[in-house]
DNA sequence: TCTGGGGTCCTAGGACCC
DNA sequence: TCTGGGGTCCTAGGACCC
């Protein structure tokens, strides 16, 4: 029996902080503006530049002086979570309206299972509309058998795009693209695939290049992307609700600081949030540990696992303060950050007390 | 180019066990 | 007593994503 070929959909919110920005001041209307870091030191970077201000070559990611040498009257909108929340919840809302087969990406971007719905451009057409014109939340839709491809898809056409990508217009429609815009290569490698000479993702596929590119790469991360590419990887989507593997917060100071009471004191608050959302999800933290960033930008990390998962907020910052003055050697630090991982829902200790209780000989 | 914050996944080496 | 292979867990670090 042949397996029915699946229907994708990728949902990608366009200059998703932007678009909330501009629902909660409709000043913005129109205009050049970034949302990120401040106008006043113009320190930090740009999380996300309106339509207007892209023009002018304002990309996320760039320092906001660069995007005030490019566009000296360049707005600069608040940066508020909360408000992203809210509107991120908003929308995964309304997609569950349409199925139950929803995975979250990230906080803009959702993958839907759409299989089982008899016209699925028709579909991808309303959801776009109720979602601009409704929502005032622009978008791109990809369509496609993979949940890669799907994602390769609604990057074809923003804003405002739908794409139908079949496994039949791969070569035609990716192949030519260049090679950064193939999702999983990031900027440590894609530059030295361009400096060999494989410029699209045509070019990645070739037999030629096969050797060259695993200079770079594992034999089994190769093989990854051509299953991916070709439309052969796995697409399951089960539901809306994803555990988190691991959770971490950091905050970069305003100052470097070399003082180990004071590191602990930045990392208090954080440890709080941590023990914050471990409860919200009923998780249960075995990994403790920590993530400094030196005044010359090395990142440091050290772990430690506990004999037992823990929610309990004293034990957690006892361990995490344990770990660190065993290892702080008073290195100036612009950053710190601190995760727990190795997430458990359950932390019924196992030892031979409960062994014995549910294992009774007669 | 003076550079955020939240994640996921992978790898490599060492400890430890059978 | 020495050797070794396979499996799992832990730690540190790195690539990548939005």
């Amino acid at each position: 029996m042949k397996n029915k070929t699946k229907v994708i959909f990728h949902i990608d919110l366009n200059a998703f902080y932007a678009s909330c920005q501009l629902i909660e001041d409709p000043y913005l209307k129109g205009k050049a503006f970034i949302v990120g870091g401040s106008a006043v030191t113009k320190r930090g970077v740009v999380l996300t530049a309106s339509y207007e201000a892209r023009k002018y070559g304002i990309r996320s990611g760039m320092n906001v002086k660069d995007a005030f040498d490019l566009y000296p009257h360049v707005l600069v909108a608040p940066t508020t979570f909360d408000l992203y929340k809210k509107h991120s919840k908003r929308f995964f809302d309304y997609l569950k309206t349409w199925t139950p087969l929803m995975m979250k990406a990230s906080i803009d971007e959702a993958y839907l299972d759409m299989t089982h719905h008899d016209n699925p451009v028709e579909v991808a057409n309303i959801i776009q509309k109720t979602l601009y014109e409704d929502f005032q939340l622009p978008n791109s839709i990809g369509i496609a058998p993979t949940l890669f491809l799907a994602k390769m898809a609604s990057d074809i056409k923003k804003p405002l795009g739908i794409t139908i990508l079949r496994k039949r217009d791969v070569v035609d429609k990716l192949f030519p693209l260049p090679i950064d815009d193939l999702y999983g290569l990031g900027r440590k490698t894609y530059p030295k695939l361009i400096e060999e000479g494989i410029l699209t993702i045509g070019d990645f596929t070739l037999k030629k290049n096969h050797e060259k590119i695993l200079n770079y790469m594992s034999e089994e991360h190769y093989q990854s992307f051509l299953l991916h590419l070709y439309g052969n990887s796995t697409n399951i989507i089960d539901n809306e609700y994803v555990k988190p593997k691991s959770i971490s917060q950091e905050t970069t100071l305003n100052y470097d600081i070399d003082i180990e009471e004071m590191i602990i004191e930045f990392m208090e608050p954080l440890i709080d949030d941590i023990v914050e959302k471990l409860i919200k999800h009923q998780l249960f933290a075995k990994t403790i540990g920590y993530k400094l960033k030196t005044n010359t930008f090395k990142l440091q990390t050290k772990s430690y696992t506990l004999l037992k998962p823990t929610q309990d907020l004293n034990e957690i910052k006892e361990a995490i303060k344990d770990l660190f003055i065993k290892h702080y050697d008073h290195t100036p630090i612009r950053l710190i950050g601190v995760y727990v991982s190795n997430l458990d829902e359950d932390h019924t200790p196992f030892n031979l007390f409960t062994y014995h209780l549910f294992h009774q000989h007669p």
